[in-house]
DNA sequence: GCATTATTGTGTCAATAAGACATTTTAACA
DNA sequence: TGTTAAAATGTCTTATTGACACAATAATGC
């Protein structure tokens, strides 16, 4: 048997103290926008098992901000993702979901995870891809309507969601969210499903508008016996404005 | 010699592959206040070194929430400190500063920093704790002219601001970083010196009375040949409820 | 005692933004 | 061509911000 540091770290376990073994993981909160409702990605390790947030871990070389990126592009094949850090979760014992089910010692050591949340287009990602070597599936799940997630996954999906939300305040959303054209009613249903309430249409409109990262477009989209929405589409150069100078904070 | 992890890795460096093995620890951005000015606490590991943020490692058993308040207690003699963790630091090679100094080569692994800042009253730390074990020199140093810290500890410490900044908007502050009683300029000027820039002093005072956590006493602060500002203190209930709930947001 | 003076506490006003709601415009369809 | 439902825009009220003015006040000097 070739000796691992897994093996090592198993036959060894209980006597390191001097420097604290931590298992590093990243977990990301994938949010994606599709008919009106916000959603995301979940995997399921193992048949049987609880539905869990594609993570995977830092490569010796690697920057954390790079791994997620990486993570990211294995798991969903879509590149250019919005991904932002807002979290790090070191509670104790969090991994005493899986811990139960892996015999193996080093699964017992501390687990700390790095939460990134990533916007990216829905149409953009191809859920089959990574399936054969670790995961059995990979499922796009209502966010308000969420199955049973392993470890402390739920806490941190509700956690991005609050960070997410305060990012509203500060920087535009919607350029890795929505097809490259789009409606005003469409806009506003994703914030919607973000701050998970309604809004009045009339000052939701003034309000982008003010912003200034859209470009009114001359057609139409067809919806029926009704106005025909104007589309629009994100004005680049303004958007990365904004991006970088972020909206007017209070003080 | 006895054979502790940090033997066997140093001799097993490089195999590992399979388990990451990354060197955790929590970096603290400490903020005190004193004579209107905003300071941070710096150490000095060893003689000749460059300066380095308070910080240590997780325990085995322990919460990183846990580990930063034990850290902050161990190295000021502080309790009840304000404390929140912001980000996380993992860039690659980030301890390229003391992997030149030391030839360990656990020393050469991945380091990552969960980075928190606190806000703490400058006058209940004890500045000469725990010095003999392992630190030369604590100090507190002005936010405006810190001198060159070690590693990455200058960024750590300018995104701790930021993100502290951003916090205004959101919660109070001031509850660790002023005396029990204080006068409002005294109130105005901490705001100054963390968001560096002047406040206009009516607005300031008309929108702190607006947040409804200050409770004004019958005395005043003798100050010289002028109108003696009142003494102000903290209501501690409002205070702890505009922490829970928040300032109003804008969305 | 009383005027002086620097600072606090408060008032005002314009500009801007948010919330609620009404009105107009528009495009598809009967 | 009129109907209809939704988009786009207008209006009004209220709240917030920033700038600035002025009155109240308390220690000090005369």
């Amino acid at each position: 048997m070739k000796e691992t540091l897994r093996n090592v770290f198993e036959k060894r376990s209980g006597e390191y103290t001097e420097l604290y073994l931590t298992h590093i993981s990243i977990d990301c909160v994938v949010l994606g926008f599709h008919e009106g409702l916000l959603k995301i990605l979940v995997l399921k390790l193992k048949e049987g098992s609880k539905w869990s947030l594609p993570g995977g871990y830092v490569g010796k070389e690697e920057d954390i901000d790079d791994a997620a990126i990486r993570i990211l592009r294995e798991r969903t094949g879509a590149d250019h993702i919005f991904l932002k850090q807002f979290r790090t979760f070191g509670k104790n014992h969090r991994n005493e979901d899986i811990f139960e089910e892996n015999s193996g010692l080093w699964m017992a050591q501390r687990f700390l995870s790095v939460g990134y949340y990533a916007l990216i287009d829905f149409h953009k990602v191809n859920l089959s891809l990574d399936l054969a070597e670790i995961t059995v599936i990979a499922e796009w799940k209502d966010v308000k309507n969420l199955p049973e997630m392993m470890m402390d996954h739920r806490e941190i999906i509700d956690q991005a969601l609050i960070y997410m939300r305060r990012g509203l305040n500060y920087y535009p959303i919607g350029l890795n969210l929505l097809p490259e054209r789009f409606t005003m009613p469409e806009l506003q249903q994703l914030y919607e499903s973000i701050l998970n309430k309604k809004l009045n249409r009339g000052n939701f409109y003034r309000k982008m508008m003010r912003y200034d990262i859209l470009t009114k477009l001359d057609e139409c989209r067809k919806i029926g016996a009704h106005k025909s929405p104007h589309l629009y589409r994100f004005n680049i150069d303004n958007y990365q404005k904004a991006m970088e100078e972020g909206f007017k904070e209070s003080w």
